[in-house]
DNA sequence: GAGTGGTCTAGACCACTAG
DNA sequence: TAGTGGTCTAGACCACTCT
């Protein structure tokens, strides 16, 4: 049984309320004292949520004024983030399909995909297409290591392996990296994709580690040009 | 005369060492009660600082362990945050020019940017092609609020404008919301990047904010589709 | 059991904003 | 001057890892 802190009681629900309008885009929320008495808690416990609903750019924190509640509906679902497919068809209620093309096990990793140290002994391969009102937008090849992944079910390849991973598995996903860049395809992934003559679609290359750092998952996804879009919300960072 | 606090003081001096390999990839830090003792600080100081190094994707911490250091050489800079061409060229040591091509004051912006309530009297319109080893990559189009932005003088176009605002005029840069798309450009930009039959191009649209949330800068970024690359280094959100 | 990071508290002083 | 967020402290208890 998993039991929340109270700091993100604290954070879903100010999010929850920012959602539905309780807090509105230009509204104050109430201050971190008044939050502390509201919820019980420290006022450092009340910054912690603050910090992190910063972070999510749902608000800004204006020092001597107080946490102004940003316009984010336009970007509030967390693409930029790590997030998969499904989770984001769930988001932006889009309807989606998703065709598993190929689900095997491997002894190599292609060539193409550059990795400093594997310790794995074989890898799940898995390819699946992307469809949105039937047209095909991405072509998804993920290599799962294993260990630590041994075994994926195929009714669980049609849907979020990442939901498979962290609840049935119990895996904690900690962070990746992301690359994109734009390619010519080879024909397979151009018929697949319907691209038209220039043969060039965005690839999304990430790697995915756990808590304790270790390497699971490698995806390469392959968009259509036309509906690639990849949103962001940055804070400025000096170091 | 900027005073750094404490905390800050302790997330770069750790940052640098890690630079500098003093903590190595695979090592991992002392912990935070010996953090603490070695800066004279509480130990929520140094926990935030940890945070931050964490955030930055420096290190990861774990549970009844410690904070591990990671392999960061390949993403370190901050691509994925708010970080201008000036500044990637320094970090990444490349061989760039900018050519200034238009700095002008205009009324209106152009109908194909959307934005939601604009207060400005006019905009700073600011174009400049990005060469690398002489061949054209970015093709950047600036749009600065005025006010609060009411003169950019030339020779400042040249370099970064990120650092004349912040270093000059003392604007505190906030965050900031990124958009990738791929597009099919006019005439003029395909002429301008070189590109092939294909017109395709990499188009970054940003809205930048102050600490204040007021927007002041609009860009829109056109990169020849071979040379783009995204860096970006995330962490897994729930909410 | 000793050490680690994760959470939380109660209180202090500061700089900034506003009336 | 009162209220706000920003920083910092010293201490407590917890869950987890390792031996």
């Amino acid at each position: 049984m998993m039991v929340k802190s109270k700091q993100e009681i604290i954070t879903q629900d100010i999010a929850l309320k920012i959602k539905h309008q309780l807090y509105k885009p230009g509204d104050y929320l109430p201050s971190e004292n008044q939050l502390a008495e509201l919820y019980g808690a420290a006022r450092n416990t009340v910054r912690k949520s603050l910090g992190d609903l910063t972070d999510l750019g749902l608000i800004q924190k204006i020092k001597g004024k107080g946490s102004l509640v940003l316009d984010s509906s336009r970007y509030a679902f967390p693409v930029a983030g790590i997030t998969s497919f499904k989770e984001l068809n769930e988001t932006l209620g889009m309807k989606a399909k998703t065709e598993v093309l190929r689900l095997e096990e491997i002894e190599q990793l292609p060539a193409n995909i550059k990795v400093e140290q594997v310790d794995a002994d074989k890898f799940i391969f898995l390819e699946r297409l992307r469809l949105i009102n039937d047209q095909p937008k991405v072509l998804d090849r993920d290599y799962l290591l294993s260990p630590p992944v041994n075994f994926l079910p195929m009714e669980e390849a049609q849907n979020s392996i990442y939901a498979y991973l962290e609840d049935k598995l119990g895996f904690v996903i900690s962070y990746a990296t992301k690359e994109i860049t734009v390619r010519k395809v080879d024909d397979y992934i151009a018929s697949k994709l319907k691209l038209e003559a220039d043969r060039r679609a965005v690839l999304v290359s990430s790697k995915t580690y756990l808590e304790d750092t270790r390497l699971f998952e490698i995806t390469e996804s392959y968009h259509h040009p036309d509906d690639f879009s990849f949103f962001d919300f940055a804070r400025r960072r000096k170091i």
